[in-house]
DNA sequence: CTGAAAGCGCTTACAG
DNA sequence: CTGAAAGCGCTTACAG
């Protein structure tokens, strides 16, 4: 009979029973509230302990009304940058006391809003959303955070992308490069054009750089394609500063299956520090950001919009939070950038070594 | 005062006032269960779509007992195979009713254990556990489906491993190649020694394989340290068979940087199908999980655990789903991996062109 | 076919 | 400082 008692949780009322006192005391001693005498809370949360007692959120939810939960909703799950949010946005919850509930839209931007739906009816207090490119959050009746970036309008917190750009643009400017290109995938993403217009704000008026853009490129050419990189060098580029990491390794096996050699023939750099920036060869420099500060900030700033609204008129109105909507990038030097070597006669040295797969492709127009 | 109540959600109670019946009507007719006649039943769905009625999980969780929500843990949020799988359980779960919410064991295995406690405490009602190599999971009183590798004990459901490996070896014999060497990370993963065992199964008696762990010589020589294969060419290995397309793009990088032309030289393959397979130059042969078959025979798993679980000795007992331990694998063939060419001449041209990074990499040993 | 009632586990004014 | 009571929204036997 004992074994019964164990199996099912213990609950309040158990250890109101147990020492004779009532749930409501047991209550107030638990959370703190209510005040309760010294010994008597310690003895209550000494019978809970020997109790096993875990609190039931679902009534702790039905009472309050908040379910102490929270939706992460990324445009695309799919993206090698999601494990790097959803780490840090977990992190942070918990930290909070929140749980975290995943939403995926598939990249598809209907079914963000979809999304954002059903975890509200799941009972999401809040959510945490790192929307689709040139997406707009509608509004949708309960505290959301966005992190985008800053130039996006409703933004909560993001990564400083335009001086992440400015900095790497910097960094390579000072490895004496003054013809880059940029690489991203499409104009309708505000990271990346803020990382792009970062980029060309350092090289203004010191170098000049141009502007690959995959999406273009792909929807022509097809998904894969070469980018037609090496045809740049002979041109004249010494560096390719990608706004992903992604990008840049796409970069990397080009150059290199082309014949360049990197860092010695030209320098690539990438954004976001993924998962093979570290291991692959040469490794890549990056711009990395401040996942853990902009999940902190994001949680901090959601939990901020759901007590407010729990508060509603009776307390004056708590103050906002004051946090940086920018949070700084870092950049992490590695071998694919490195110094501009006497590179002159280098478009006839890749010329020659071209091979099928990336000589073949067709201008970057 | 319309506006007010329109605010605040409409509940069973609301529906039943309207139409002046009773609350366990309004909530037989919106569930299906106790029979409510065809004319109530429909005018109660339609009051309900009127008022935008959205039903609490919290009341019925806390009445049910059972959240409609399950635990995801994997080992290593951080892994680039996490937003696959992410996706796949979430979207599995999500046809089935239920919610993910995501615990993350940061790659420690004592951490794993704390986040699925952490994740019942929420009121997870089962949990889907993507273990750490090498953790057995512990009975945690409630129901579990675990996904590593058919060697695993305890494992409910996981790709076909070791065919996986058979099916790429045999890729590499009909290529003609008959010197390999397999790349793993360490030998206490289920998963790996699945798929090496698979490779080297099919090698057996038609060829030889050697193998390399990256992680012994990261011990050795730090992380991201060159991993001598162009040496491996010298010596006569025609293709590289790594067990993950990390490590696989690890290879690539670090051949080309060496000189060394993929296919035309050596044949490289991987697993998994990660994000940039299909984007770097030469694109990668992989070998690809059905996620969405796994996730789906794990979910099915799982709630008929809980069902069972519910059901206890009333009804008569559930039968236990019929489900295939193993899910095939797909061989994607792509421009990594080609047959054997001439390469008899190929040591001497690859150690001409060798540089610092990856010519200074000591032995493989 | 429909309804009254109890209960899931917790919190929160309000009395004492 | 402590407790009795109502209520959060739903479900589930059990009557009618």
């Amino acid at each position: 009979m004992n074994r019964v008692l164990m199996a099912s949780r213990a609950n309040l009322s158990d250890i109101a029973k147990a020492l004779g006192v009532s749930v409501a005391t047991v209550s107030n001693a638990m959370s703190g509230k209510g005040r309760v005498s010294q010994e008597l809370g310690r003895a209550i949360r000494e019978k809970a302990k020997e109790l096993g007692y875990v609190p039931s959120l679902a009534g702790r939810a039905l009472s309050t009304g908040r379910s102490h939960v929270l939706g992460l909703v990324l445009a695309d799950i799919g993206h090698p940058l999601f494990p790097q949010f959803a780490q840090a946005i977990e992190h942070a919850a918990s930290e909070a006391g929140y749980g975290v509930l995943i939403g995926d839209s598939r990249g598809d931007v209907e079914a963000q809003s979809r999304a954002i739906d059903r975890l509200i009816e799941r009972g999401a207090d809040g959510i945490v959303v790192v929307p689709r490119h040139g997406t707009r959050i509608a509004d949708i009746g309960r505290p959301v955070a966005v992190i985008d970036s800053a130039s996006t309008p409703g933004n909560t917190v993001a990564a400083d992308h335009w001086n992440g750009g400015v900095e790497m643009g910097r960094h390579l400017l000072e490895l004496g490069h003054r013809s880059i290109a940029i690489i991203g995938l499409h104009s309708d993403s505000n990271v990346q054009n803020d990382r792009i217009g970062g980029i060309r704000e350092a090289f203004f008026g010191k170098g000049e750089s141009r502007l690959v853009w995959i999406g273009e490129m792909e929807r022509s050419l097809g998904s894969g394609c070469p980018l037609g990189l090496v045809r740049l060098v002979e041109e004249g580029v010494t560096a390719f500063a990608a706004v992903s990491d992604l990008h840049a390794l796409r970069a990397i096996t080009e150059l290199q299956q082309g014949g360049v050699s990197i860092p010695a023939d030209v320098s690539v750099t990438g954004f976001d520090d993924l998962i093979w920036a570290g291991v692959i060869a040469p490794s890549l420099t990056t711009m990395r950001m401040n996942m853990e500060r902009i999940a902190e900030i994001a949680i901090a700033d959601l939990i901020w919009q759901i007590e407010r609204l729990n508060a509603a008129e009776t307390a004056p109105a708590l103050p906002a939070p004051r946090h940086p909507g920018r949070v700084p990038m870092q950049l992490i030097m590695r071998q694919s950038s490195g110094p501009v070597l006497g590179r002159s006669a280098l478009g006839d040295r890749a010329s020659v070594h071209v091979r099928s797969a990336s000589s073949t492709a067709t201008d970057p127009a």
